[in-house]
Formats: structure tokens, sequence, C-alpha cells
DNA sequence: CCTACCGATCGGTAGG
DNA sequence: CCTACCGATCGGTAGG
């Protein structure tokens, strides 16, 4: 019981993903829909309006898997760990549309890209608490928690770039390798 | 001394860099210029063309750069940490360009692009090598060399996501951290 | 390198 | 949701 307008944004989140915001028409939409261009704005208010509801259901979808991992009372690397298979199953279960989330947010209007800024730098932050909080225990070395932070979420957001759903490699076993490899490098040296 | 063209495809790469190359016009980067829009075509054939010329090049750039140090005979870390340093030195040394060749060149025409796909897939072949033989020589855990050269450049391709030339932070003390982290990442435990 | 133009397409709207 | 349209802009070209 899809609405017509949730077809809109599963559609246009398919096609921004792949040919980018700038370069897909609605009438580009609407042509896979069976529709005549205008008769989107039936539905819509404005072609902005389509790509900042993708852009902030998926902010949303990152922050629900995430957060409560970052919250839990686990050790700093079990949260780690956590998070990064969290995120990286949000990116590979809704590939379009976290696409569209990581690569086509700055053709928002201006309020908008700077809202989606600050929800990323925010999230962001959740990564910077664990690896300072495992730093703080002893767990990891001490480091920059933020730059750190920074190179464990762009190895994570590269995965779009590369991964097939249908590839050999599912997305339980890129975040398993990718969690050893970013959590030992973060690691005290014993 | 630089010609003309030169100047189409330096402000044409700070242009595609910042807007996206779907949402730059040819009346803008002419409009940059001080020229009229057609005027243009006395020095460039089509727009594709200017993109392809920054892709190319920037391809050229990151080869010139990493694959010395991944033909010489030291240690794997070594190497690696040696062509971590010269990738972000690419990346940071010409950010504008880099970001076009990470970003914008799935707007190529479908020749180009495999073109770039495979020389994109041989520069990561050098990072596969490189991680390989460190696994061989007992330097590195054993691991899915191809995932972790994927990993590996993710984290140095995100950074002109949020690199800022007038930072605090030098283009050297992130190629040392991210160096630092991945490579011991990758390390053997002892 | 400019003027003036080409056909095509853009996001969006009026009225039904 | 369609038909028919709006003004603006697109990449590119002819002729000078």
């Amino acid at each position: 019981m899809e609405t017509r307008r949730e077809q809109i944004y599963s559609t246009a989140g398919s096609l921004f993903s792949r040919r980018g915001y700038a370069a897909t028409s609605v009438r580009d939409i609407a042509r896979e829909l069976d529709l005549q261009g205008g008769s989107l704005y039936a539905h819509i208010a404005s072609k902005e309006d389509v790509l900042w509801a993708i852009v902030a259901d998926a902010a949303d979808r990152f922050f629900a898997a995430a957060r409560p991992l970052a919250a839990s009372d686990a050790p700093a690397a079990a949260r780690l760990r956590g998070m990064i298979h969290a995120h990286i199953g949000v990116v590979t279960g809704q590939i379009e549309r976290a696409t569209v989330f990581l690569q086509e947010w700055r053709f928002l209007s201006p309020p908008r890209r700077e809202a989606i800024a600050a929800r990323r730098d925010e999230y962001e932050g959740l990564f910077r608490a664990t690896i300072a909080a495992g730093i703080a225990a002893g767990e990891f070395a001490p480091t920059d928690p933020k730059l750190a932070a920074t190179l464990v979420l762009s190895a994570l957001n590269g995965i779009p770039g590369w991964y097939r759903p249908d590839g050999g490699l599912s997305a339980e076993a890129i975040a398993d390798h990718f969690a050893d490899t970013l959590i030992n490098g973060l690691a005290r040296r014993v």
C-alpha cells in the first residue's frame, strides 16, 4: 500500500543515486511512473522537496541505527564495532537513499543544506565521543578523536561507490572486516 | 604563461568541484573568464572534453605520485605509508581537480567512463599488491587485500569532503595520522 | 572572440 | 492526473 508520493520518492531516489540530482529531470521521474511531467506536481511541491524528503529520511535512519549503540554501556571498542555494523547496515540496506544522502545533499537550498550539515556533524559526534571514551579507558591509543572519526566514517561512506548487493560479499562480511581493521588500527599496542 | 585553454580547465575544475558537472553550464565557465558563452568553443570542442581533460590529468597525477613508491624495494608497510602520503599530497595539493576526478567522472560518456574505471582499478591494484606483499612477508595480518585496499582508498578519498587548505590541519599531519591508524589496523598482532 | 541564433529541455503552473 | 502552456536556460554553431 505504497502511496503515490512514496513511489515518487523511491523512483527519485533510484534516479538521483544513479545520475545525480542535477542531471535528473522531473520528467525523468514522471516517465518511470507513467505520468506526464506536470502531473508530478499534484503530489509534490518542488523537485527540491523530493530531494529533501529522501535526505532527511536517510539521516533519520542513520541516527536510529547508531544512536542506541553509542549510548550503551558496553566497552568503547564493542560500541564502535556495533556502530560500524549499524552504519554499514543502513548503507547497504538502503543503498539508493544512502547514496543520495551522502552525495546529493549539497544540492539542497542553503537552509536545508545547513541543517543536514549540522546533523552530519552531530552524527559524527557519536563516533568521536565513542572513540574519545575508548582512549580515556585505555582501550584505544591516544590520538585525535575527530580525525579518527572522520577516517572511520569516510571508509564506511565509500561503500556505496563499490558495493553491489548481488556481489560475492555480504554486508556482514564487509562490516566484520572493516570493524576488525579500523578497531585494530585504533587499538592500544600491548 | 597560462594558455586560455588551461584557464578554462582551471576555472571549470573550480566550478565542477563546487557545483558539480551537471549543474555547471558552459556559460558559468565563460562568465568567470569574462567571455561570452559561445566564445568558449573557440578553445574547446565540448563541455565533456573539459571534464575529460581534468579527470585524465588528475588520474595521471595520482599514478605519478604513487607508482614509484609502490615499486620501491622497501618493506610493504613503509611503501604503503609512502603511498598514503603521496595520495593525500595529490588530493590536498590539487583539491579541485582531485574532487572532480573522484566525484564527477561518472558524467563522462561511456567509453571514457570505462577507461577511467579501468585506471582506477589499476591504481587500486597498486595498493592491493602492496598490502598482499605485506601479508606474505608477515608484516600485515592475513586479510582480504582487495577489501583492505578499498578501505584505505575510501578513507583517503573522503578527504576532499572535509579538508580545508586554510584549516588548522596540514596535509602532512593528516597523512601521518591516517597512515598510522591504517597501517596499525593492518599490522600483525605481536 | 562576439553577435545572434538553433532546437531541445528545464522546473513549474493554469485550468480543467 | 492530463493538456497545454510559461519564461528561462541548456550545449552548441554560423558567420564574421
